[in-house]
DNA sequence: CATGAATGAGCATTCATTCAT
DNA sequence: AATGAATGAATGCTCATTCAT
């Protein structure tokens, strides 16, 4: 298959990045994880930026989109929170290192690519104002309850990450977007 | 003056670290933002490691004690909490950069030393077990209920340092802590 | 052709370490007389130090297998002597450089590695201990001989390096073997 | 007592230096080990290496001069070389440090020092140059004579230092000098 | 005399990257 | 596509030395 190299060049890199950090992980590293020399790494990436870009670009945003996809087949906020937390719960089941890379990414060199696009921010935040027009969620500054029910979802995620919470998580999505939607139920 | 060099260079390390990471800062911009040569670290400090640790024990430990202070000085689990999200606002807005160092160093190499110690962490699960034993917070894992608080609160704060949400914290201190106490409340 | 540049390093390295002792040369001077850079030393050896011990171990042991096999080949400790010594000179007079560093690196960080192993100074302690076992050789303490022995071959080689003593020393092989024999023949 | 400092300074640095090589060891060391900072070597010296030339010269050519003045004591090559050796050994076993470090110096940069003057290199020479001229000792090149010589003297102590041979090496002073004798003798 | 803080040049080593093969 | 050798800049750190106190 074509990309054999880049894959495990990119998989390894994930996992790497999610354990030391993107600055504290070497070329040599990745490269060694993945089985290859640093040399191949160039022939896939412009360079480790580049590497790192790829990563988020082909994750990131898709992941926004299946967020608002399960967003919109819900009614209601209600439902609409709790469809988005198994979302993102079922996503971090499935890849904790990919979920902890991206976690990070955000505070490092990710932040102006995420800057206008439609990132998991602001599928939350749409949520949040839809249930504000609609009476269900209480008047306060949008921006604002977004960061708290942002938290009240991603904290125990990391929390997971550190033996705080047992996985899986999605065993415990309703509970905490029950708890989340309590935080700002009008 | 006693420890002005030191201070300074702790100071200028703190700023650097919270902009551009621990990895991504170097001992000579360390040095040049203080003013001094990069030699002059080595006299106060063993490495630029020891140097991270000083300022994460300086600051982090005596910070949980504050916090815990503060939380001793209220009634009621929904008391404490506001209390402890004021003290924990007034921190972020008096010391942004602090703050920012403080939230991340918690994911690189300061996870073993803060390990079993009074850290913010556990003050907010403390305050949780006892509500519960109260009756005034639903029953579920004490531990997952306090990642959701600590996520509803430490997220806003983040969102800061991002332009999402303005300062000063102090001002949505009540705000975030009802949010949070209806996230658990029985 | 293999090992070129790994080849030019331990020559040049060879090359300064005799004139300017091991911890007096820097990476940079083996580089720069190598005609690459820092960097490159670390393709071939692990360190610095891995670079001195390569070069000894490459040298010393095999030197001392040699002298071994030229005191084989004699009859008699007289013989024998004589063999050495000419071996000795013959591999002074080849690469005076690569002598004056196993000459100084055995007082240096080699002591260790040589300890056990088949030495020069275990080759002439044998040739020692057999000659006073054939009654040819004054009955004294075989270490102390050996020493003796030692001194007389290797210093008119360290007098060499300090022109006290014109080379090649291959033209005062027997005259130094025989003068070293006087004084522990029996 | 005036110079205490000072003194202790000299005697720490010639026990590191024999232990470790002038290269190898640090100011940071020597002021330690002296029980004072590193700037109170500057208070007695105008650097390292002038620490270095004044424990140089305050030991080496006085060394000399004593050696001289035993050889003058004797009749007789023989008797003069037993009386040099003598006086060695007891130096050596006086401050072994002391002559560790006087060995290996010579190597260093203290060549250029010791070159023209009135060395314990030239005491032995002068004692093989009347020797052969009153036909007590063979025909040969005198500097080399002086080399060998020196080695069957000086490689015992060498010895002595890595416990090949055990000490006091005044035990063995006439032994070795009956060799060394030997070895030149007509 | 001695300290302790500071310097600035230099150290061994590592980094991301390039390139001939 | 991938290797393996090499680069050159940078990294954390140490060195001998200086100087105000």
């Amino acid at each position: 298959m074509a990309g054999s190299t880049k894959d495990s060049l990119m998989q390894a890199a994930v996992r790497l990045f999610a354990a030391k950090g993107i600055d504290g992980t070497t070329t040599r590293e990745i490269a060694a994880a993945a089985g290859v020399t640093e040399g191949a790494i160039y022939r896939h990436f412009v360079g480790k930026e580049a590497l790192v870009e790829e990563i988020f670009h082909r994750h990131y945003l898709p992941f926004a989109a299946e967020l608002d996809a399960a967003r919109g087949t819900a009614e209601g906020a209600e439902a609409e929170l709790r469809a988005v937390v198994r979302r993102v719960y079922a996503a971090f089941d499935r890849d904790r290192d990919l979920f902890a890379f991206l976690l990070l990414a955000q505070h490092g060199p990710m932040r102006r690519i995420a800057d206008g696009a439609a990132t998991p921010v602001r599928v939350i935040e749409k949520l949040v104002r839809a249930g504000q027009r609609a009476g269900t969620i209480r008047r306060m500054d949008a921006r604002l309850a977004t960061q708290i029910v942002l938290g009240a979802v991603l904290q125990p995620a990391t929390g997971s990450l550190y033996g705080e919470v047992s996985p899986p998580l999605i065993a415990i999505a309703d509970q905490v977007a029950e708890a989340a939607w309590r935080a700002i139920a009008g």
